[in-house]
DNA sequence: TACGCTTTTGTGAGCGCTCTCATTGTGAGG
DNA sequence: CCTCACAATGAGAGCGCTCACAAAAGCGTA
């Protein structure tokens, strides 16, 4: 029953024609008699053929497989990239291997290009990633496409990010609108580049409402927006409104807001980035700044497409994201504001 | 400056050995003078020569790749699955490709599957997956060594799952330990096995402390939970607790309660499952079951390794979750049982 | 010095495919 | 009805590696 797998000879043999002619059909070459491709085709059905793609590989030297390296897997931003790329890489048919690096070590991300080198990957997409390691990875792998998602702008190569520098002024506008003027921004990793784009945002809109700004350095996890909320509602100062660069972050604060017996946004607006699922049913509701990872997935590949068709143009592109209000901002009443 | 890529021929040139030597150079063969296997080893390093795989694959018909066909890569369990499974395979020279599917769509694991018979992929890994995929992978893919996570046990093949089952009895005797007797379970997705062993794990438990079990079938949503606790907290008869099938079910809930004006833990106590990272900075932070990820990764990786090199035993693992305690159960005070 | 081992190295074939180039078939134009 | 161009197909080589086997080198012993 399950004898060998057929090659392509097999298939010549049945739909009696030559091997090149099959193979002919499988990349399908225009000058073909239709009746000829029709025989094949069955020939192909019948045996369940399917074509060696390590063969294939060793004479066109396409892997068909994209490599994805990425920092932080389990935040919700790379993983909903991450899965839009894959989605659209399939339908191109193209593989794609993930591989998680911790960005800030060496070792860990030489590593992971070392694995990407022998792979005969066809193109690269780094999500998050220091430009450090994109450099490397230019090194390393001369040959294949590079589209980078999520790092500063740079000529050597293409990049794809969301507009984090417009997100920040969306939020802090949204706030300054409000009636805002004593608002405090918790930003993200001091490194990373979203994180810095979105604090450049919020000093922006500040400077231009002439308000004074008020920034304290974080991460990206809830347990700093905790402390660092904590940290803020002991002062007498108090900020009337807060933007943290990510959702998790809200959640440490509201968390502290709660424990100083502060009401969201009664006393204290709040606004995030990300739109996390969770976001829509915290309470109060995360007013917060989303972006289309599926949109950007698709662009990407695209990218990823055609650079290995010709030499890249190495152009920046910049992703708009979006203003979703909720709960956890509103107006500054005059009695709060006094 | 940058010529060819360097080939098995070229190293063999420039050590003065033939192209087997080096060949068993890069395989470690047992018997080889140490001088020459430096000799090679110097020549491979001048000429940074790395082995073709695909010609290596050609050869050996073995991709050191590993298919990992997931659904549901947005939700926090397999997510953090994924993760450890792709860090370990990396260990241990394989790479991981990662296929989302729609689990319910039969077109999109064909899909799926057929992509993974032209990369001629060493194993393949199934994440909470139904049973109908799983038997198309075995016919699609015989060769490759299978491991299903998070489906029904089977003699067909290597399973590994969370122990969903004892962790719906840590969870609803948590609960009828702090002395609750009115007990609510929201399920997960009915057709899903983790969901079905949670609820059979409730209902095992209530039958023991012979109290009535009462179910509302659900998913993975927190708008589910929403919707759902809306209409529990609408009827005149309390639960004094519910136990969601997972967190995101868990925050909806306590969206409603706080939409009723009910507290939490104070008039309903909450137990989740998973332990997602918001977990802790919810208000209040939730009591739920934890699963450990990072193990299970490995042990699935182990078992693809194992099941390699000797047919499988076809046995199924339980990997024991964990009752972590927090502020959203309470002990049922005499008052409220009234 | 020669013999029979074992250890170490070399040779040739072939994995399954696509490439290039050669051959055959087919129909329009004279 | 023959020629010529072009469409359709075939034949052979070779991608870079490992496999099976063959040959050479070492080494102890008679």
């Amino acid at each position: 029953m399950s004898t060998k797998k057929a090659n392509i000879y097999d298939v010549a043999g049945l739909a009696g024609v030559s091997h090149q002619t099959v193979s002919r059909v499988l990349n399908n070459h225009p000058s073909l008699k239709p009746a000829t491709r029709a025989k094949v085709e069955q020939a192909i059905a019948e045996l369940e053929y399917r074509p060696n793609q390590a063969a294939r590989q060793l004479v066109t030297s396409q892997s068909q497989l994209i490599g994805l390296l990425v920092s932080g897997t389990e935040l919700y931003g790379p993983s909903g990239i991450l899965k839009s790329i894959e989605s659209e890489a399939r339908t191109e048919g193209y593989s794609v291997i993930t591989i998680s690096v911790l960005s800030r070590s060496r070792d860990s991300w030489m590593d992971a290009i070392g694995q990407l080198r022998g792979l005969n990957i066809d193109g690269v997409i780094t999500v998050a990633m220091p430009r450090e390691v994109i450099d490397e990875v230019k090194a390393a792998l001369p040959e294949a496409a590079l589209v980078v998602v999520a790092t500063e702008p740079s000529k050597d190569f293409d990049v794809i990010n969301i507009d984090d520098l417009n997100g920040g002024l969306l939020a802090t506008n949204h706030l300054i609108d409000q009636g805002h003027t004593k608002i405090l921004h918790i930003s993200g990793p001091v490194l990373q580049y979203e994180s810095q784009m979105r604090k450049l945002g919020y000093e922006r809109a500040m400077k231009k409402a002439g308000l004074k700004t008020q920034v304290l350095d974080g991460d990206w996890s809830s347990s700093t927006g905790l402390e660092l909320g904590e940290k803020i509602f002991s002062s007498k100062d108090l900020p009337t409104a807060i933007f943290c660069s990510n959702d998790h972050l809200s959640l440490g604060v509201i968390k502290a807001a709660s424990h100083k017996g502060l009401r969201i946004p009664e006393d204290i607006s709040l606004i995030g980035f990300d739109d996390i699922p969770e976001a829509q049913y915290l309470i109060p509701s995360l007013t917060t700044v989303k972006q289309d990872f599926l949109e950007l997935g698709e662009i990407v590949i695209a990218k990823v497409l055609s650079n290995l068709k010709e030499k890249s143009k190495n152009e920046t592109l910049f992703m708009q994201p979006k203003l979703i209000v909720r709960d956890s901002t509103t107006q500054l009443t005059a009695k709060k504001r006094k």
